[in-house]
RNA sequence: GGCCCCAUCGUCUAACGGUUAGGACACCACUCUUUCAAGGUGGUAACACGGGUUCGAUUCCCGUUGGGGCUACCA
C-alpha cells in the first residue's frame, strides 16, 4: 500500500480537483424526503450487525420517520482488508430484518477518496492544516522522550514551524508527508441531544493527522467530508464518539460548513456489566433471528434499551415507537440487554399471532431440525405448544418432538418426577396405555382421552395430576406442556401408544 | 497521566424541588385448572457517598468514590 506512492508526490493534481456531491446529487432525491432532518447510519463492514449497532441505526430511523426526514445508508469501508461485499450484505440483511429501512444508499465512503484529498488539500491551503514530513519512527521517538513516558504526549508542531522555502524544497524533492490540522485555541462546545452542552478545549486536542502520507483520509475527516457532502444534518451516534465530536466541529469550522446537531447514544453492555461483546453470547440480531426471536420484538425491546416513552407502557407497535420517540428522551448511562426481558417480549409477541402466521417460520426451523413435515398440517401443533413458548424456534422444538416423541430430551425436572415416583412412574404408564388402547382411533380426541385417563385414574385410585404427568414426561422429557390429552391428540393415538409403552418397559 | 461522559430496585426504566419513589422483566406467594402452563392478584427489592443551595432535595451546584470513552499516519 506504502509502497504505491514512493517517489512522487501524492497530492499531485489533487488541488484543481472540484468538491464532487455524494450521489445522488439533490435535484434527484425523492420529493418528499427534499427537506427535513437528514440522518445516516454509518457501520463498518466487519461481518456482522452488533445489536448496539441495530439500536443506534433503529434510533437515526425512528427519528427520521417522526421528522418526516431521511435515512441514510453510508457503509465505512475505509478499512480494505476486512471489508467485502459479503460483509455489507450481512449488515443490509439484518437491517432489513428489523425493519429499519434506509431512504438513500448504501453509499461506501471508500469510494470518496479523492473528495476526502480535496477536502484535505482546500485545509492545506487556507493555513488550518499543514505538512508533516515527520516520520511514523520519528514521532515514536518523540512520544519516548516526551516527559510522562509518552503518556500525555501531543505532537510539538515542529513542521507547523518550517518555513515555506523547506516546506516547498522538501515537497519538491518528493519528500513524504502527512497532512495535520491545526486545532485551533478555542473552546468547542455543543448541546449535544441527549447529554446537553457538553465542552472542550481545543488546547487539550493533538494536532491531529488528517490525510496519511499515501494520500488516504483518517476517519475524522472523512466522516466529516461524508456527512457534509451528504447535507447531515443530525448525528445520531455511539457514546464512544463524544471524544471524536470537537475534533470533528473544528474541521466542520475550517471547512466553513454548517454544524449538524450531535446525540449520543450510550452503549449496550453485557450482564457483567462489561460492553456487551462476544464472550457474552449472542451479538449480532442475525443471531437473534437464527433463535427465533421476531422482527418487531425484537425492534420494540431494542428501542426500550435506553429509551422510554415515559409511559408506562412496555409493548408498542412501530407507528407509537415512532410517534413517541425524541432524541432528548435517550438515557445517558450505558443499558445491559436483558435477554430474558428479550424472550419475554417476544412471548408477547408470538401470543399474539396466529398459527397461520408463524407457520413458515416453523417449517423453516423444522427443516433445519431435520425434522421435516412436509405433508401434515402443522397449525395445531403450532397451537398446541404456542402459548408456552418465547421463541419460534423453541416453538419448532416442542412441534418436532410432538411429531417424533423419540427426540424428546428428558429435563432435569422431568427426570426429578421419574426418580421421586419410583416404580409407580411406570405403573402408572402401563395403565395409561391400558385405558388408551381401548379407545379407537375413531374416538382419538382431547374429550375422550381425558374421560379415559380419569376413568382410569379414579378405578386405580390415584389422583388425575399423578395420571397424567407421567405421560407428559415420557412424551416430551419435560413435566409443562400444553393439557395432556391435548398433547395425546395431537401427537396421535398410534405414535403416543407406541411411546408410552416404551417408556412403560424401559429398564434403566 | 490529560481531556470528556455517566450514576433510581438484580435488570430495563418513570419522576423534570413537596410522591407511601410508579411501571416492566426476573424472583416468591396466592389464585384459577379433578393434569402443565399461560392468565389474574399480591409481595420482596432502589434514589452510590459527603458537602452545600432551599422552608423542603432522588431532582439544582460542588466534591468524593465507582464505572466508561478518547488520548494512532485505527475506525
Amino acid at each position: 500500500m506504502l509502497n504505491r506512492y514512493r517517489g512522487e508526490n501524492p497530492y499531485r493534481g489533487f488541488e484543481s480537483l472540484p468538491l464532487r456531491s455524494f450521489p445522488p446529487h439533490a435535484d434527484t432525491l425523492p420529493r418528499m424526503t427534499q427537506n427535513g432532518p437528514r440522518l445516516r447510519f454509518a457501520p463498518s463492514p466487519t461481518g456482522y450487525l452488533h445489536v448496539g449497532g441495530a439500536r443506534t441505526a433503529l434510533f437515526n430511523w425512528l427519528y427520521a420517520r417522526k421528522t418526516g426526514g431521511t435515512f441514510i445508508l453510508r457503509i465505512e469501508d475505509t478499512d480494505q482488508a476486512r471489508s467485502t461485499e459479503a460483509h455489507t450484505q450481512v449488515i443490509l440483511d439484518g437491517l432489513s430484518w428489523l425493519g429499519v429501512t434506509w431512504d438513500e444508499g448504501p453509499y461506501f465512503q471508500g469510494a470518496e477518496g479523492a473528495r476526502h484529498r480535496a477536502d484535505a488539500m482546500r485545509l492545506l491551503e487556507s493555513g488550518r492544516a499543514y505538512r508533516c514530513f515527520c516520520t511514523r519512527e520519528e514521532l515514536e521517538a518523540q512520544r519516548q522522550s516526551a516527559p510522562a513516558g509518552g503518556d500525555g504526549f501531543r505532537y510539538d508542531r515542529r513542521c507547523h514551524r518550517l518555513d515555506a522555502e523547506t516546506v516547498a524544497r522538501r515537497v519538491a524533492a518528493g519528500d513524504r508527508f502527512a497532512v495535520r490540522f491545526l486545532m485551533p485555541d478555542e473552546e468547542i462546545a455543543w448541546d449535544d441531544a441527549v447529554h446537553g452542552r457538553i465542552s472542550f478545549h481545543g488546547k487539550d486536542l493533538d494536532d491531529l493527522v488528517i490525510l496519511r502520507s499515501d494520500g488516504t483520509p483518517i476517519y475524522n475527516l472523512a466522516v466529516v467530508s461524508d456527512d457534509i457532502a451528504m447535507r447531515i444534518t443530525h448525528v445520531v451516534r455511539g457514546d464512544d464518539h463524544i471524544s471524536n465530536t470537537p475534533k470533528q466541529i473544528a474541521l466542520y469550522r475550517a471547512l466553513g460548513a454548517p454544524i449538524p446537531v450531535f446525540g449520543h447514544v450510550p452503549m449496550i453492555l453485557g450482564p457483567d456489566g462489561k460492553k456487551l461483546s462476544k464472550r457474552h453470547g449472542a451479538t449480532a440480531v442475525g443471531d437473534y433471528r437464527d433463535k427465533g426471536i421476531l422482527p418487531a420484538a425484537m425492534r420494540n425491546f431494542l428501542a426500550l434499551l435506553g429509551w422510554a416513552p415515559g409511559e408506562d407502557r412496555e409493548i408498542l407497535a412501530e407507528a407509537d415507537l415512532i410517534a413517541l420517540f425524541s432524541l432528548e428522551a435517550i438515557q445517558k448511562k450505558p443499558a445491559v440487554f436483558d435477554f430474558t426481558k428479550l424472550e419475554w417480549m417476544n412471548g408477547q409477541y408470538l401470543s399474539a399471532l396466529p398459527a397461520e402466521a408463524l407457520e413458515p417460520e416453523v417449517r423453516r426451523d423444522l427443516d433445519r431440525l431435520g425434522v421435516p413435515a412436509p405433508d401434515r398440517p402443522i397449525g395445531p401443533l403450532i397451537d398446541a405448544v404456542k402459548s408456552r413458548a418465547r421463541t419460534v424456534l423453541q416453538i419448532a422444538e416442542r412441534v418436532a418432538v410432538r411429531l417424533d416423541p423419540g427426540r424428546a430430551v428428558l429435563e432435569p425436572k422431568g427426570e426429578a418426577l421419574i426418580r421421586k415416583m419410583g416404580p409407580a412412574y411406570r405403573t402408572s404408564l402401563g395403565l395409561a396405555v391400558q385405558a388408551l388402547e381401548a379407545l379407537p382411533a375413531t374416538a382419538w380426541d382431547p374429550t375422550a382421552i381425558y374421560e379415559a385417563i380419569k376413568g382410569q385414574a379414579e378405578a386405580s385410585g390415584v389422583k388425575l395430576g399423578d395420571a397424567m404427568q407421567p405421560i407428559r414426561v415420557a412424551l416430551t422429557g419435560d413435566t409443562v406442556s400444553e393439557p395432556v390429552n391435548e398433547l395425546l391428540a395431537v401427537v396421535g393415538r398410534s405414535t403416543a401408544l407406541e411411546h408410552l409403552a416404551r417408556a412403560r418397559d424401559r429398564q434403566d
